[in-house]
DNA sequence: CTTTTATTTAAGTATTTTCTTATTTAATGG
DNA sequence: CCATTAAATAAGAAAATACTTAAATAAAAG
């Protein structure tokens, strides 16, 4: 029940409406009564979508009268941005030029293959 | 149902038996067995984690006798990645780099506002 | 052929997620 | 004070996840 850190961003990041919402405050911080409007969704529905953005590190609220202001937060994204760059590491070049991997891929230069892995022993059922 | 292709993504991201995979596979690839070995979890487990990887456009699986070799490929990681950028552009580099938030932040300052929303009526149930 | 190896599919269950409606909290404004 | 506004919490239901064991498939090896 305790999950991570990368999980709890990735997990957060795997919803449209939390990336819509990220998406929104990309522009700049609303209120929660504000994040909910474009949606078909009740506000408790947005409320707790805000609670996962923020154990995810995503979203920050602060207080203001009865209203809260959110605003985007860099930690969860800069960890999970992170990660992704490390096995991306497998393609990209030296670590992390994304641009050169898109030029790569709309050119439909794909890559890869090339190393073996040992020898190794199986399982079939249980440990 | 039919999950879109940034949540497939990060939703099997958001799982670390399924990084870990991911990590190996980023050193070389690997047949199910070989990736399964780590982990104490039955293959049946292994092989859904497989699939859903697979589902995400994070590995491809091409068949070698009775074997199954998962590699990883750009793709799903490439469109996630990307999205992630365009969140973190409102920090990032070109559109204001993350020291400057961090400061700004520091300082108890949250810029922003300026933009008014329109006209909206509160709902407080459905809508 | 029959057995072994590698992996998937099927079926069932426990847990988590994502909604809902109803209620509560808490600050503002008359 | 009392009504309104803004949001969170509670309780519960439907669906999705992540496992399990058992059985099926399919190629390789004897």
């Amino acid at each position: 029940m305790v999950r991570d850190a990368l999980s709890l961003a990735f997990g957060a990041l795997a919803d449209p409406t939390r990336r819509a919402i990220l998406s929104r405050l990309a522009k700049s911080q609303a209120t929660v009564g504000e994040l909910a409007e474009p949606f078909d969704m009740t506000m408790p529905a947005i409320s707790n979508h805000l609670k996962v953005l923020e154990r995810a590190g995503l979203i920050v609220r602060e207080v203001d009268a009865q209203r809260r202001r959110c605003s985007l937060t860099p930690q969860g994204l800069t960890q999970a941005r992170t990660y992704m760059s490390e096995v991306a590491s497998f393609w990209d070049d030296s670590f992390g030029n994304l641009d050169a991997l898109l030029a790569r891929q709309e050119s439909g230069q794909v890559e890869a293959e090339g190393e073996k892995a040992d020898g190794s022993r199986s399982s079939t059922t249980r440990k």
